[in-house]
DNA sequence: TAGTGGTCTAGACCACAAA
DNA sequence: TTGTGGTCTAGACCACTAA
């Protein structure tokens, strides 16, 4: 196991600091979300977050609207504000593992190895993951279940200067996003994706069990840090039969 | 032609009015992004905006940051305000019409009316549109091309009370949107779809000109008025070879 | 009635861009 | 140096919820 690399979480807002106390607020409660405070419950008044970090209404407002914009909390009008239940619509526009995903789907989430190994990067993944020809790239293919049944192939190539020997890390069981966050530090905060239908393969078909030229859906992801680097091009099929996306349009 | 039903644009704040003065002034600066201000254009500092419509700085300023968050405009300190580029971003998270969607991948739209008739709701699609089953729909299908090539085709179901006698328009040439705002006053500003991969049955693949059991993306989408009243339930069929969708993801 | 979030104001100081 | 947006404060009044 590699050092862990876990970001302060401070539990007061540093007036020195260059980053606003917005952010660093905001930082605090994220983290509170994340872990302490669980979906449904009451988050501290305005008030109290105003005499808990020593910052004026305005500030503690700006942070609670951004939360609100990325779903993370509600409020209610004289009642209080609360942590958000995760919904479907989330899986659209947040980046999720496929270990949330099926769990949100109310599917008990298996993944079996097909292949882990090192390769030199090719023209095509080159330009996309910003790297030159040749570089080290790592390499996981994985059959992804769904209570037992396959789902998806999941291609993954990752830039193996950023997380080097992350071949050695368990990625049957723990989700990439952990192992790259707790282990290098590397947070994907961001993704561009291009989806497609395309007619399975043989090999592929084999695999998922379903018949050659079965419709899939097939999606292409470029994911980036924290510091806007792309760290890993992915490659997701998934069967059609299995498997559909939703999200919501707005003007 | 039926009565045009384009809503007041004003050009100040009603200080008397109810609707909170930062909504009037998202109104208004919509409005003008829409038609006046192009994109790329610098608009008004926010000192113009506070003297010119007579409300503070963090009025303005909270206007601004739902603009920006819409993605409508885009802010340079020291340099100004700009009114945001549409990129391909946006047909992920925005409704767009087939003919904007076509135009900004680069290719001349077309339409060709397959179909054009009234019936009654059954039950799948009564529970949808939330209507009792037998209520009267307008369906249209339509076959669309890009660049005289078939790329998609759409089967649309409007409950027809909401647009009494829609099938005399135009829908040829005009968009679906643009009828229903203009000719019924009715925006569609929320939709909820689902995107899957089918296999392409003989009847469709004819009409789109590719092999039975081809691939196809297909899209679910039920969308809502600005009253949030569940108006057109679509079927849209693409041709994997020929449509793909673009996203961006955020944590 | 007390406590919550919703809206609004007036003013301050800062960082950055352009002339 | 001037004008822009970025951050922050202190205070006000309102509308809604629940006791």
């Amino acid at each position: 196991m590699s050092t862990m690399m876990i970001g302060p979480s401070h539990e007061y807002i540093n007036r020195q600091s260059k980053i606003p106390f917005y952010q660093q607020l905001y930082e605090i409660l994220r983290a509170k979300i994340r872990s302490e405070w669980k979906p449904g419950d009451l988050i501290p008044p305005e008030s109290d977050l105003i005499n808990q970090y020593r910052v004026s209404r305005s500030t503690v407002r700006q942070v609670l609207d951004i939360l609100v914009n990325e779903g993370l909390i509600y409020r209610e009008r004289g009642r209080g504000s609360f942590v958000a239940h995760p919904t479907l619509t989330e899986s659209m526009t947040r980046i999720v593992s496929f270990t949330e995903d099926m769990r949100q789907r109310g599917f008990e989430p298996g993944t079996k190895v097909l292949s882990a190994s090192l390769l030199g990067a090719n023209i095509d993944i080159g330009e996309k993951l910003q790297i030159p020809v040749g570089e080290e790239l790592a390499r996981v293919e994985r059959l992804r279940l769904a209570d037992g049944e396959p789902v998806s192939i999941e291609d993954s190539q990752l830039v193996h200067r950023y997380c080097p020997n992350v071949l050695q890390h368990d990625y049957a069981t723990l989700p990439l996003r952990e192992i790259l966050e707790h282990n290098y530090g590397i947070r994907l905060v961001h993704a561009k994706q291009v989806i497609r239908a395309i007619a399975a393969p043989r090999n592929l078909a084999d695999l998922m069990e379903i018949k050659p030229n079965s419709p899939l859906l097939y999606i292409e992801r470029i994911s980036y840090s924290q510091e806007n680097m792309p760290v890993e091009f992915l490659r997701i099929y998934y069967r059609a039969d299995r498997y559909s996306l939703y999200n919501e349009l707005h003007e």
